[in-house]
Order: structure tokens, then sequence, then C-alpha cells
DNA sequence: CAATTGATGACAACCGATTGCCAAATGTTG
DNA sequence: CAACATTTGGCAATCGGTTGTCATCAATTG
């Protein structure tokens, strides 16, 4: 059998050839651009990223044959050598709940202003997927948005020590957080009720590991006790619009008139269930949810809910979080950021049923 | 001045330095197990990639020491070497629009499934920066799913030439493409409309640069004219809530007793503003939407809607993509999926009103 | 005019993997 | 037991940048 012998290619020679071959552009990398100039690669990497620390007219030459190649940086390469990834990862827990649109939208904004490139993880509402999605971020990723997490206090802590963290909705000691402010909302919500007259009212909980959930309840009975009215607990219910049919019927059969749920996908779900019923709202229970989301205007009645600056939390989670990566603005990075909120009385809530 | 000497380091020792100085554990790398095993680095690569390699006790050593060290592989580095990233993209032209909530979960399921990573683009509607993000993905991504392109027909084929893409409702030649089939279903919308009665039908029309907008009208057209009704294009609007409000006002002052609209936004948007000008929906205007998506089965009142499997034809562009990116499986990859729909009838359209 | 200083840019190591090549070790066969 | 085929695993180059070190050269200063 004869014997080929292929020469050695030089990197040059084998690009040629593969663009020749594939008929495709390879991007320029520095070297291409060192090539063009007659200087060295690091010259280049200097003239891009340190232009101080080059000859003007060299930068000038540089910039130049960079333009006419249509450079572009390799991130991968750039993250390998230079340790910072220019990425951030942003866990949900499901993103097909409107409630994380306009969060999404409002990091991604930030993100790309800031030059950022947004790494989406469903973590599926499991507090697994959230810890593997984390330690898979670590290297991939320059810092972290955690949203309603699922994980323990210790767990959040030891992850904030090995990687910048920023939580939203999640509030432990030690990790910078974004609160959006539902508890006192929750509060608002219990006086609109009581100033339409209702005197029994139930909270429908949303999932026992969601803070938030707990945080309002806590908020909700507290202000309950100080008005004197009767709140109880049902559920936990999970948040999508399915629970909420029975979150309907738990409300119906413990005799209140009017409910508040943990967010709009519950109370949504809820006046589904009760219009087949054919139980009346207003005028029968009265329903009040929680987040404004998408639809929660156009529902049937719409729905009286507490409205979140959810974009703007996802923005400024993102400030929050960018200020730890670069603490050069010796600017106080608040560790704890809470968003106002506000109720928005629509017509899912009426007087209070008279008693038969 | 004195002049001090820092010794030079090793990488070991700076390691373990900057361990002892963050208190925080570094990621083990290939090199850690080498170490640990005794063996290259090398070898340690090609056990965990390629294990048929490798002396079967080798391996089993190294795999031991993997998993005591937590190990996991860094990707960057991995891409950089291998050329492969294990990323894939997906563009949208707009995240919070809730037709690519389902769509980014079926990308994302199947993706997640084969190992990939989801890299989520949202082009804010533009062509420029579906462009630019294309570009940008080339380097950083094995492959793309594009959603309702905004590009030419030859930007697009020139960007396939250079990395692998699969688009979703946009066909072009040459490039593989899941398409929903809203265009049949449009005319089973309009032979609705016909068998309750109505006659004088508009097409709410959405972007100009929307294919699936014009390949929709064309159907509906040509439909139209062979049932031998008038149906009138009204538009363009843009794909959201708010522009249903001029849709309603267009439909109503064009006479018209029922609208197909471009999608369920528009056509939400329809029912509130009809809502507001005190127009009965659907006796005295029938609306048809199309996507069902979130919200079409609780608006008010609920609408009559194109249904598509989104999330399905997530999951399928994913599958094309990667039979594009593993030709391996000697299967016949298909360059055309073309997704079932049907119309879901619900409470937005009803007998035609009684000509004055 | 000699000496100090600072700006400039080249060299080379390095980030953490992958992979072609080859030598050593092992197993098989005549 | 020798000759050959086959594993096995180490060396080193490579991906595309960043960055520390240092020689060079020009400008400033005594």
């Amino acid at each position: 059998m004869a014997i080929v012998t292929v020469p050695v290619l030089s990197r040059s020679e084998r690009n040629a050839m593969a663009m020749q071959a594939a008929g495709t552009e390879r991007p320029a990398t520095i070297h291409d651009i060192a090539a063009m100039c007659g200087v060295a690669a690091s010259t280049v990497s200097r003239a891009l990223s340190t232009p101080d620390r080059v000859n003007i007219r060299t930068r000038a030459r540089i910039e130049a044959a960079a333009a006419e190649l249509n450079y572009t940086p390799n991130s991968q390469a750039k993250a390998l050598s230079s340790g910072r990834t220019g990425a951030v990862g942003v866990l949900v827990p499901d993103i097909t709940n409107p409630f994380y649109f306009d969060l999404i939208r409002g990091t991604q904004l930030q993100l790309k202003a800031a030059g950022y490139t947004q790494l989406l993880v469903d973590t599926e509402e499991s507090d697994e997927v959230e810890a593997s999605s984390m330690e898979q971020l670590r290297k991939s990723a320059d810092g972290i948005i955690v949203t309603a997490s699922r994980l323990s206090d210790e767990a959040l802590l030891a992850a904030a020590a090995k990687i910048p963290i920023v939580t939203i909705n999640r509030d432990v000691a030690g990790v910078p957080a974004v609160v959006i402010d539902t508890p006192s909302a929750t509060s608002q919500a219990l006086d609109h009720l009581i100033s339409l007259g209702h005197t029994r009212i139930a909270y429908m909980a949303g999932p026992l590991t969601s803070q938030s959930s707990t945080l309002r309840w806590n908020a909700l009975a507290a202000a309950a006790e100080d008005r004197g009215v009767e709140v109880r607990r049902l559920g936990p219910f999970a948040p999508k619009t399915q629970s909420g049919a029975a979150a309907a019927d738990a409300a119906v059969h413990s005799g209140v008139t009017a409910c508040i749920a943990f967010n709009d996908l519950i109370a949504i779900g809820m006046l589904q269930r009760l219009r087949e019923r054919g139980i009346r709202v207003p005028e029968d229970m009265s329903v009040v949810g929680c987040d404004d989301i998408f639809g929660a205007d156009f529902c049937n009645p719409p729905l009286t809910t507490m409205a979140s600056p959810i974009e703007q939390a996802g923005r400024v989670s993102v400030s929050m979080l960018l200020a730890q990566l670069n603490p050069l603005a010796g600017g106080g990075s608040r560790s704890r950021s809470l968003m106002p909120t506000h109720l928005t009385v629509r017509g899912s809530t009426g007087p209070a049923p008279q008693s038969l």
C-alpha cells in the first residue's frame, strides 16, 4: 500500500484551504489584523482594549484594518483568557409564567445596554435544576440573577460566595436582593375589601417554597388581626391558571366573600371556574390578584390586582449585579432594593353580598 | 528605593494562593484530575470524551477522581479548542409577545434534553438587531433558530451559508424551516364566518415585513374569491394589544361584520376597544384571532382563534437543527416541516347581524 | 551632552480544553 | 520465541485572545 505523505500545513494555509472548501469566509482574528499591519497580535489586542498603551498612529492603522476585515472578537477566547465571560445568567422558575416576561425583558434591555449577554434558564420550579444551573453558570457567566429562588438560605449564601448573585423576590441576609413590596400592597388590598364590607376573606396561598407567599401571608394575617377581620389561609396552589379551579372551589366551600390570590394566574383561573359554576364576580365573590400580568386587564371581569413594577425590577437587579461586577464607581452599591407596588382596582371586586 | 523581587509562581501555587485569598474553591480542571491520577491531561480528556481509547482501569480511576473533585468541563475552553460551543441561539422579535412563550419553552426543553444551551435573543422587531445578533451568534453558537425573520431572503440565505439555521414561520428556499400552517386555518376561519352568514369581512394585517401575514392574506384572498365573498385588507397593525384599538376603529368604519386578525394580540385589543365603544361581540361584530395564545381563552368574550401547536413547533425546529449539526444518523433530515392548525371556536364569533 | 524617564510594542506564557502523532506496552499469531 | 498488529497514553500544537515582562527608542531634564 502506498503511503501518501501529507505535508504539514501552516495555520494560514489550512484556513485558506478551509475557506476554499466551504466557500465560507472565516471570521477575522487579531492575527489577521496583526499580519495586515505588520505588528504583533498582542499589540492589536492592546490597541483594541487598552488604546492608551499604543501609539495613536499604529492604533489608527489597526482600527482601520479591523474595520476592513469586519473583525469581531471571539467571546469564547476572550472569556478563556480574561476570566470574564460578558454573560449574565437569569434563572426563572417557569418561562411560560407571564410574570417573567416583563422581568426578562427588563434584564435583557439593561444587560444589552451594558454590553452583556443574557443566558436565560428555566429551572422548572425545581431546586435541583436551580442548583445545577447555578453550578453550570458559575463558569459561563460573570454573575447570576435568581428569581423566586427555591433554594435554602444556606445554599444561596454558599452560591453567592462563589459567584456574584442578585436575587429577586427572595431576601437572604448577605445576598443582594430586589424585593417587590407585595406584602404592603396586600394590606392595601385587605383595606380595599374591608371598605367594601367584606369580613370573611381568604388568602389563596402559593407554593410552600415561595418566600413571597409566606411574607405576603404574614403581612396579611397581621393586618387582619389589626383590623379585626377574619382571614383564613387556603392552599397551597401552584401558580398556574389550572390551579384556579381548585382555589375557586376551596374559596366557595369555605364560605368567604372575597379572596386575595397569591398571583394573577391563580386569580384568573378562579374567575374562569367561578363563572363555570355560575357564581358571579364581584356580586357573589370578590377576587384580588397580584402582579398585574399580561391578561389581568382583559379577563372577565377585569382583575383587581396589586401592580408591580416588574420590568423595572429586572433593570434594577441588573444594575445591582453590574455594580458588584465592576466596583469601580465608588458608589454605595445598595444590597437591597424595595420596589413599590400599588393596588389597581378593576371589576373583580365589589361590595360584599348581603348576608342571608 | 528598594526593589522587591517577586518570585515567579507556578500555576498551582498561584491557584492555591487565590483560593486562600478568596476563600473560594476553584473549579477543578483536567489538570487537577491528571495530577491526582498521575497521568497526562490529554489522557483525562480522552477518558472523559473518548472512553474507548483509554484503558478501562485508568478510566475508572479518572472518573472517580473527577467525581471526587466535582469536575465540570469548562465550556469556554471546550468551545475554543473543539470549535463546537454546545449552544444554540434562538431569535425572537419580541420576548413579551405571549406567542413566543410556548415556543421558547419548546426549544428550551428540547435543547436541554440534547445537552445544548439556549441563547435567547430579543431582536426588538428590527432587522438590524437581527442581523448583528446572527453575526454575533455565529461565533458563540453552533446553530440558530430564527422566528418570524425580518431579513430579506438573500440575507437569510447568506447567513445560512455561514452557520446552520432553521427558521420558524419564514419560508425561504434553501433554508430549513418550520412553518405553522395558518394560511389553511385562515380558510377554515373564513368558511366559519361565511357559515354564520357574514359576507363583508376584513383582514387586519400584521407588519408588512411579516411573511406570515402576507401568506395568510394571500390564502384568504384566494379563498374569498373562490367563495364569492368580499374580504378587504386593513392595516398594517403592530402585533400588540395596543394596536387593537386602531384595528377596531378601522373595522367599524369599513362597515364589515366580521374580522380575521393577524394574531390574537390584535384581536384581544380589538375586543377591548369594541367593548369601550359599546359595540357588542359577537352580536354586532365577530372577531377571529390567530395562535391561541395565553389569554385567548379567558378574554371577554373568549376568542375564536386558529390554534397552533407552538411548543411543538419549537421542539421540531430544534430537532431539525440538531439533525443539521450531527448528520450522523443517516436519516433524511427534512428541510421543511408544516405544522397543522385548526380553528377553535369560542364566543367572539356569532351569526351576522341582520342587515338594516 | 549624558542620564533619567516614559511611552511603545514585541515576545512568550497562559486560560482549559481537544486532537494528531508517535512511542511504549500489550496481545496475537506463525 | 520472534515478528507483527493493536492498544494505550504522553507530548506538543492549537483554538483566539489577554497580560506580564522587557528591550527599544524618543523625549525630557540636569
